[in-house]
RNA sequence: GGUACCAUAGCUCAGUUGGUAGAGCAACGGACUGAAAAUCCGUGUGUCCCUGGUUCAAUUCCAGGUGGUACCA
C-alpha cells in the first residue's frame, strides 16, 4: 500500500531534521508543506533546510515560486497530487512535512473546486472595503448568500471578501460550492504530530530568531523592502523588519516582535492541529517510536 | 551603621478616605475551505513581601522584620 507520512507540527518544533532522518531511513523524498518556503527568495526568515540537508534528501515545493507569484492552497493541492503520483511509482512511502494547516488539509482531505480569483474583482472589493468599510460588504453578502452569512465569521473581513468574490464572479452563492465532503485519495495517509513542552518550544523559537539575525536576516529582508506589500512578504520575520527600515521601531524591538509573532503563530498552529483527531502525537526525539509506529501502520 | 523612600499580575506600574484590586505590555484559550507565517474572536491569570497589633473587617492604618533604591557616614 502506498503511504503518505505527514509529519506535522508548529514552527520550530524540529520537523526538518526528523523528516530528513526518516526520509533517509525509508529511502524516499520529501514534500514540503509550507506556504512560505515555496518562495525562492525567502530563505533565512523561513528556516528552509540548509544546502547540505537538501543534498541528503530530495525536497519538493521549496523555492519553486517567486514572491511575485500568486499562490494558494488549491494550487498546492493540485501540484502536490501530481508529484505524489510520480513519486509513488518509485517509492512505497513519501514524506510530507510542514506546518501550514490549510495546505495539509488541502492535500489530505481536499478542498472544494472554485474558480480562480479574478484579480480585478478582488482589487475592486479591497477598495470598497477601504472606502465603504466592512459593513457594506457584509450587508451585500447577507443578501447574496444568506446561508454562508449565517455560518461564517462575519467579523473577519477576509471571509467576507472571499465569499463575495466567488459569488459575484460566478453569479452563484459561495456556499453552493462548499460540499463539506472529503476527497478520496489513492494512497494511505499517516499523520505524525510533533509536540514538546511549551517552554521548550518557545526557547527554541527565540533562539532560532537570534540565529536568523546572525545569519543575515536583516540584509535578506532589506532587499525585499520595495515589495513589502506583496502577500508573500506579509510574513513573520520580514514585516517586522520593514517597520524597522521605515524608522517606526528599533532593531531590538523588531527582533522582539519577530520572536513574539513566531510564538503566536506556533500557538495558532497548535490550535489548528489540535482539532485533527487523525494525528498521532510524539516527541521529536522519539524517532525510534515514530518509525516503529510507521512500520506497524503501513 | 544612620536617615528617607519603595515592596500590588510574568514585567512596568496605578489604586483602594479600611469592605480581598486594575491598566499597558507580555501571557493564555479558540475559530478558520483559494492571501493561511494570513485573518478574526475571546480570557485577568493575584498569599496586594512576612509576622504581629488596632478593627466587625487590614492589601490599605500602626509596630517590628526581610529585601531593594537613594543619600549621609
Amino acid at each position: 500500500m502506498k503511504t503518505l507520512i505527514a509529519i506535522i507540527g508548529p514552527t520550530g518544533i524540529g520537523k526538518t531534521d526528523l523528516s530528513i532522518d526518516i526520509a533517509q531511513k525509508l529511502s524516499t523524498e520529501i514534500i514540503s508543506c509550507d506556504s512560505r518556503q515555496v518562495y525562492k527568495e525567502l530563505k533565512i526568515g523561513t528556516a528552509v533546510p540548509s544546502e547540505s540537508q537538501l543534498q541528503k534528501v530530495t525536497h519538493h515545493f521549496i523555492g519553486h515560486k517567486s514572491i511575485h507569484d500568486y499562490y494558494n492552497a488549491s494550487m498546492f493541492e493540485i501540484e502536490a497530487l501530481e508529484i505524489f503520483e510520480i513519486l509513488f511509482r518509485k517509492y512505497n512511502h513519501v514524506i510530507m512535512t510542514g506546518g501550514s494547516g490549510l495546505y495539509i488539509n488541502a492535500v489530505c482531505n481536499g478542498i472544494d473546486d472554485l474558480p480562480n480569483a479574478d484579480q480585478e474583482l478582488r482589487n475592486e472589493l479591497l477598495q470598497r472595503l477601504q472606502s465603504e468599510g466592512v459593513e457594506s460588504l457584509r450587508m451585500q453578502l447577507k443578501l447574496i448568500d444568506p446561508d454562508y452569512y449565517r455560518q461564517a465569521d462575519t467579523r473577519n473581513p477576509k471571509r467576507i471578501l472571499k465569499a463575495l468574490e466567488v459569488s459575484l464572479q460566478t453569479g452563484k452563492p459561495y456556499s453552493s460550492f462548499l460540499t463539506n465532503s472529503k476527497k478520496e485519495r489513492s494512497f494511505k495517509i499517516i499523520k505524525i504530530g510533533l509536540q514538546r513542552d511549551r517552554d521548550e518550544l518557545y526557547d527554541r523559537i527565540n533562539q532560532r530568531v537570534d540565529q536568523m539575525i546572525s545569519e543575515g536576516l536583516v540584509d535578506e529582508a532589506k532587499s525585499f523592502h520595495p515589495y513589502k506589500d506583496l502577500n508573500s512578504l506579509n510574513t513573520v520575520g520580514y514585516r517586522e523588519l520593514f517597520e524597522y527600515f521605515e524608522g517606526n521601531i528599533s532593531l531590538e524591538k523588531a527582533i522582539e516582535l519577530i520572536k513574539r509573532n513566531s510564538r503566536h503563530y506556533a500557538k495558532r498552529q497548535i490550535s489548528w492541529f489540535g482539532r485533527d483527531k487523525e494525528i498521532h502525537w510524539f516527541h521529536p526525539d522519539n524517532e525510534e517510536k515514530i518509525i516503529e509506529f510507521i512500520n506497524k501502520n503501513q
